[in-house]
DNA sequence: AACTATTTATAAGA
DNA sequence: TTCTTATAAATAGTT
């Protein structure tokens, strides 16, 4: 799609291909994202690379879109009506109370993260802060993985798997 | 992306959304198509419209992605190892004001993603709060990556380079 | 990693 | 809805 028009085939060469790979994967990332925001659509996109390197996105989770396509693919589940809830949407038991104290802290976290407030920071405030984020984005993923696998394993066993 | 530039977030209008919906959904899954093609690579992707309508694509197929996925389940492209070692950059410049707030800011942030906070997330709780501090965390290395260049510009010039 | 010349995707309008 | 078209985005080849 630019210089010249390339046929939609396997690109034999393999730095091209990892070239190709690197673009339109982000390309690809940033659409599905751009979807689910736009259409308040539930998506799930899993990418490996000839490599076997894995690259996603998902909206709300992939455990549960994952989930929610399995039902919707399983004959014995009520055809209809299988839009709505299934799964950890959060709410449904008292758990408001949690969801809106999340809700709140969110909106906290992006006055701080977002906007020009990081315009006014130094440098080693920046660097200060860019460690503890990187901190707690490492707890937050183990903490996503563990439960990701808890839930797994739910579903693997509901499903028969 | 055309007559005028929108700003990616929900659309309100119902219509719209759902003209917009069908147009990029498709556009989506094309791109998918083109990138398993022409890269060689294995990836699935799953729609659920607002209404709940399903739709896919996946190559070489959506049980092969899903099962590889579950095998792998490294969720994230980890961010890359570069976080500390960016040395004194050091501002110097007191501005007592903005070093307070900052201070008050990052204890909220402590607060917020230490602790048993996240142990009472739901998983699509966590992953929205993953995705956002990954975001975060790429406009902090970038604005860190920003002060830095020009504060090397300033030395070099004082420097008379 | 950047840079463009082009091709694609698509938001609004018809 | 379907088609059109002016513009925004993505990206193939280049540096």
């Amino acid at each position: 799609m630019a210089r010249r028009k390339i046929k939609i085939k396997r690109i034999e060469n393999a730095t091209t291909r990892q070239v190709t790979f690197s673009k339109r994967r982000g390309g690809l990332l940033k659409k599905a994202h751009d979807l689910s925001v736009l259409c308040d659509a539930e998506v799930g996109v899993i990418v490996f690379s000839c490599k076997g390197k894995l690259f996603q996105f998902a909206n709300p989770s992939m455990q549960s879109v994952m989930e929610r396509y399995m039902k919707s693919c399983d004959p014995s589940e009520s055809p209809k009506n299988n839009s709505a809830g299934c799964s950890n949407l959060g709410d449904g038991n008292g758990d408001a109370d949690r969801v809106t104290q999340f809700t709140e802290k969110l909106k906290s976290l992006q006055s701080i993260l977002i906007g020009d407030d990081l315009e006014r920071l130094s440098s080693r405030d920046l660097i200060r802060l860019e460690q503890q984020i990187h901190d707690s984005l490492g707890r937050i993923r183990a903490k996503k993985e563990e439960l990701f696998l808890e839930q797994l394993q739910e579903i693997k066993e509901k499903e028969g798997w």
